[in-house]
Parts: structure tokens; sequence; C-alpha cells
DNA sequence: ATGGCATTTAAAAAATGA
């Protein structure tokens, strides 16, 4: 009875979200306004500004979730949501190498027959400084990370806020930000060599051409001129990349009310 | 070059973000 439930719950589609929340707690209505519309499968959160103890389990429960999450008081904090009828186990919510990062921003696990690697890799600003070696340093580890992941059989998708904009095409005004941690060349190229191990982004492979923007700022009215940038990415493993049906932005969400400065991402794989 | 806005913590103003 098992196997046959396993089977047929594995031959379908399968909708992975990735959501900066900015304060899971502060705007909690509507992450669960959005959870009610979209029903994603699996849903990574980042920047859930709560320390462990206050992480809404309660309300995700009710909207038909279970969850693994590491917090943190008063900054970043990483979750992982899953229906309830995925089988969810944690691997790890550390990043390995470096015993003195005390930073909640990694956490991976085994959903259902996926690794997820939910990730909120740091802003990095300014730079060049000690919080730019930080980014540098953090994208060095999941590189290395990445590759151990790779070397698998489990498809695995890398994703979250990884605070990069791999491109030009994924800024609204690439000069204005030349010098940004986010844009910088160090900053790219990590991405870049980070992808070049093997890994699809996703939202890019499927739009090879458009304008996709995930984070609009809160200032000068960013979101109504559309002064955005992309940088929540999915990164799928080899195995997952023919398996990609269908992905995007869920760009309404930006402009409800007390909303975060991020929209959430999704892809659909088939399975 | 700066600041525009928002969140958290904690009781005013600072730190952080991107």
């Amino acid at each position: 009875m098992h196997h046959l439930f396993d089977y047929l719950r594995e031959n379908v589609t399968m909708k992975i979200a990735t959501y900066n929340v900015n304060g899971v707690n502060g705007h909690l209505p509507v992450v669960l306004k959005w959870l009610e519309v979209v029903q994603p499968d699996i849903v990574c959160l980042q920047e859930l500004k709560a320390p462990q103890e206050k992480f809404p389990l309660a309300a995700f429960s009710e909207a038909g979730y279970q969850a693994i999450w590491h917090g943190q008081k008063s900054w970043n904090g990483v979750a992982i949501l899953a229906r309830n009828d995925i089988r969810l186990q944690e691997i790890t919510r550390v990043l390995p190498g470096n015993p003195d990062d005390d930073q909640s921003r990694y956490l991976e696990v085994l959903a259902g027959p996926l690794i997820i690697a939910c990730l909120y890799l740091p802003n990095g600003n300014p730079a060049p400084g000690p919080k730019f070696d930080y980014k540098l340093d953090w994208f060095r580890r999941l590189q290395e990370r990445a590759a151990v992941l790779l070397s698998h059989d489990t498809p695995v998708v890398l994703v979250g806020d990884f605070n990069v904009i791999p491109t030009e095409k994924d800024v609204y005004k690439p000069e204005r930000w030349a010098d940004d941690a986010l844009f910088r060349p160090e900053t790219r190229a990590a991405f870049h060599s980070l992808v070049q191990q093997g890994w699809t982004d996703a939202l890019r492979t499927l739009y090879p051409d458009e304008t996709i923007y995930t984070f609009w700022d809160y200032f000068r009215n960013a979101f109504q001129r559309n002064a955005g940038l992309r940088i929540d990415h999915f990164l799928l493993s080899p195995q997952l990349k023919d398996h990609l049906r269908s992905g995007g932005v869920d760009r309404q969400v930006r402009g409800w009310e007390k909303t975060s400065d991020h929209a959430p991402v999704w892809i659909e794989l088939s399975l």
C-alpha cells in the first residue's frame, strides 16, 4: 500500500517555491495568504528574523504544512515547509567549513525524492570590507558543499536568496550597482563558478532573454517603477534539468500591503 | 555621495538590509 502511494505521488508535478519574507512574523498574513493561493508542495523561507522559539509553526500547521527551521534573534533565519504528505527529514543546518559562523543561513533537508538546500547568502555590503570577505568565504564554503552534493545520486535543488545579481540583465540600472556587493565582479565570478560545477539556473533557462526581477526595494516607488533585481535563484543538479516544467515570480505579492521587499519565486518539476 | 523605507529589539535609537 505504501509503495503504491509513493508511486502515485512521485509521478506528479512538484511545485517548489522560495520566499525571502523579511520577517516571518511581521509579514505572516502575507505569507499565509500567498500559501493559500499558490499551494506549493515545498517552500524555502529566508530572513525569518525570529528566534527559534518564535517561529509560527502553528499557523503553518493549520495551513497544511510541516516545517523544519533554524531561527536566530533579530536577523537571518531559514525554514523549509513541506506539505504533510511529503517525507521531510533534516540533513544539516550548518554550512560546513567555519565553526565560528553562528549565522542561521543554511538548511539542508531530504524532501520526498529531493535534497533541498535552502540558503540565505550574506549581503556583503559595504564592499570591500569584512562583510564582503564573509560573503566570499561563505560562497567558497557553499561551492565546496555543492560539489559534495553533486557527487551523490540524489537530485538536488540549491535554492534561496543568493544576494547575487548574476548579469547586467538582472538589474534595472547596472551602472548604479557596479560597486555593490551583490554585483561586484568577485560576487558574479563566484556565482558563475558555482553554476559551472554543473548546475542549471532554472529561471534564466526558462526565460533566456526576459527581464526577471525578484526584489524591489522599499524606496522611491521601486516596485511601481519596476526598478528591481534578480537575486533569488533555483539551481538544479544535472538529474533535474530535463524535469523542469515551468517557473515564475509571484510579482503580485510584492504589491500587497505590509509585504516583503522580495517576491516569491517558484518552479515546477515533473518527477 | 547620501538617503530614501522597513524590520527587530526594546523602550530611543541602533543595526541591518540590498
